[in-house]
DNA sequence: ATGTAGTTTATAATAATTCTAAACTAGAAA
DNA sequence: TTTCTAGTTTAGAATTATTATAAACTACAT
């Protein structure tokens, strides 16, 4: 396999969270690491920009597996918008979102923007995994 | 078509939303509205309940209609939670939830018990559809 | 170099929801 | 009261997103 120079950052991060870095793997880093802004999507547009180009094919089940690896190490957000699709975010901070119901796509809001001077206490034995806001917005 | 004597209220509500009030529908009002408190439910869990008697059967397909029907008409709230299934809210008013991902049950939060003292200004020709917050929490 | 656990993949299965089209019915009009 | 029709219900098929399966492949420890 042939590891490009700015790839070796993600051999080590895929080590460090015990992925083995397969070609499949770093080109997914490469794709959605490898930028100044990050960004979110859904399975099924990363599937499509992941395998547009005619040379290395990403089959979906991997892309599929891959989300979900690179969320639960840390390398990647879920952010519930609509029942019917998951959304991801390269953006790791603690952050809100706007949701527009138009376009289906989601726009951050820095963590400061919104401030939430009165929070409930959980319910007993329940302690509070996040606490994100969406904004729905429309035309 | 045997119109009982508190049927007559839903019989009423129905027309004024332009929605016929059969069988199916007065039922299913009974179900959902003909008690003190308000609650969250599922089309899977309302399915169960409807149909668990021997009398009359609902097919889930007018379970899907009715609930997409009582939601536009504005007798239901959708509160989106999770990727995988659709909740309703009997209560209508604007308030804010508990979204426990271990059992997957909602719990209301009174509107005056979450204060967002600063909220951000939607993009430019859209608009704030809905301003609801979903606190995840787990044990 | 070899062995093996981890990974990829095509494909099947599942789950929630939506669609279809035929049968049925509420209620307006004759 | 009967007739007519648009609205409604229904079983079942279709769709969509996602997860499971199991065989082939591969990273990498030994
Ligand atoms: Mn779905
Ligand atoms: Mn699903
Ligand atoms: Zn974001
Ligand atoms: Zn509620």
């Amino acid at each position: 396999m042939i590891i490009s120079n700015n790839s070796k950052m993600y051999v080590q991060k895929l080590r460090s969270s015990n992925l083995r870095p397969t070609k499949q793997r770093l080109k997914i880093c490469q794709f959605l690491f490898d930028r100044k802004k990050t960004f979110h999507f859904t399975v099924e547009t990363l599937n499509k920009k992941i395998n547009n180009n005619r040379t290395m094919k990403v089959s979906l089940a991997t892309i599929y597996n891959t989300v979900e690896a690179f969320t639960s190490a840390g390398y990647l957000k879920e952010i519930l918008t609509s029942k019917n699709k998951s959304y991801y975010d390269t953006n790791i901070k603690s952050h809100h979102h706007f949701y527009d119901e138009g376009s289906k796509e989601l726009t951050d809001i820095h963590y400061s923007q919104i401030k939430l001077s009165k929070v409930p206490v959980p319910p007993k034995g329940k302690k509070i995994k996040n606490l994100e806001v969406v904004i729905r917005i429309q035309k």
